[in-house]
DNA sequence: GCGTGATTACTCGGATACAAGATGTCCGAGTTTGAGCGG
DNA sequence: CCGCTCAAACTCGGACATCTTGTATCCGAGTAATCACGC
């Protein structure tokens, strides 16, 4: 079990925006630069990341990307949950009733990591 | 983030090598009926659970598997570990220093769930 | 009845097959800004 | 100087390509118990 790097790079690049001041919006080119990514490659991280509504996109030209939630809201159960999505850590599908004892502390597991996430706020490392 | 199935399958074999009477080896054909899995694939994850020390095997007729720890120490932690592996949630390569502050959160995080399924015993759900 | 060998009931582990997901790349399409040009 | 057009600078998203990992199967090898057989 192991998270993707993508969530590795998302975290940075919030981290990122947040650290930089906040009316600027940063091109994806520039955050590429500064990661050593490829373009193609980060928007599709930012666009997840939009898509949970922890980021604002603008096209066109002077257009980049900005944080769209207020920077000391912003946790790292968000951000790794706009990534690697919400599906629990283990669903099982052996028990008949579909009430599986073991699933229940497998959940009860994830909600005390998450619970840290969840209060551990990105701007806290800075 | 997703355990493996052998996870989930793991956990139910030693719940059901726990309940069962401890002197008893279980043959690889009797687990495999019990789970409804194919006896090949249910040794690959018995050799992991033999590996970790959980669970002991005795080759040749009469032979079996049997659990090798006393069972009132068995951990879900102990069972996950053996299949999982070690490896950290999040291994970052970003930083220059190689002490990324996003991995320490993440391997902090980690601990809480451990340190949960460390003391949850699987014996305590049967 | 007593060894000895063959058969049977098991586990062990390497090789293979297949599917899914992670990790990127490529490219065409849409969108906004701003510069250039003609009236 | 005003408005129109067009190029440039961006993001968006679908379609690939590739690699790793999960999920499993097949099969030959090793090992221990038991059965059969001959002395």
């Amino acid at each position: 079990m192991k998270y993707t790097k993508a969530t590795n790079y998302a975290l940075h690049i919030i981290a990122y925006l947040i650290s930089s001041k906040s009316q600027e919006k940063s091109s994806i080119y520039t955050l590429a630069e500064q990661f050593k990514l490829s373009p193609t490659y980060l928007s599709k991280i930012l666009t997840q990341l939009t898509k949970a509504g922890l980021v604002s996109s603008t096209p066109g030209a002077k257009g980049g990307y900005q944080l769209a939630a207020p920077k000391e809201t912003i946790s790292f159960l968000d951000v790794i949950q706009a990534v690697e999505g919400r599906a629990p850590l283990l669903v099982c599908d052996m028990s008949v009733n579909h009430n599986c004892v073991i699933q229940q502390v497998i959940t009860n597991a994830e909600k005390e990591m998450n619970n840290f996430l969840a209060e551990k706020k990105i701007i806290d490392i800075l």
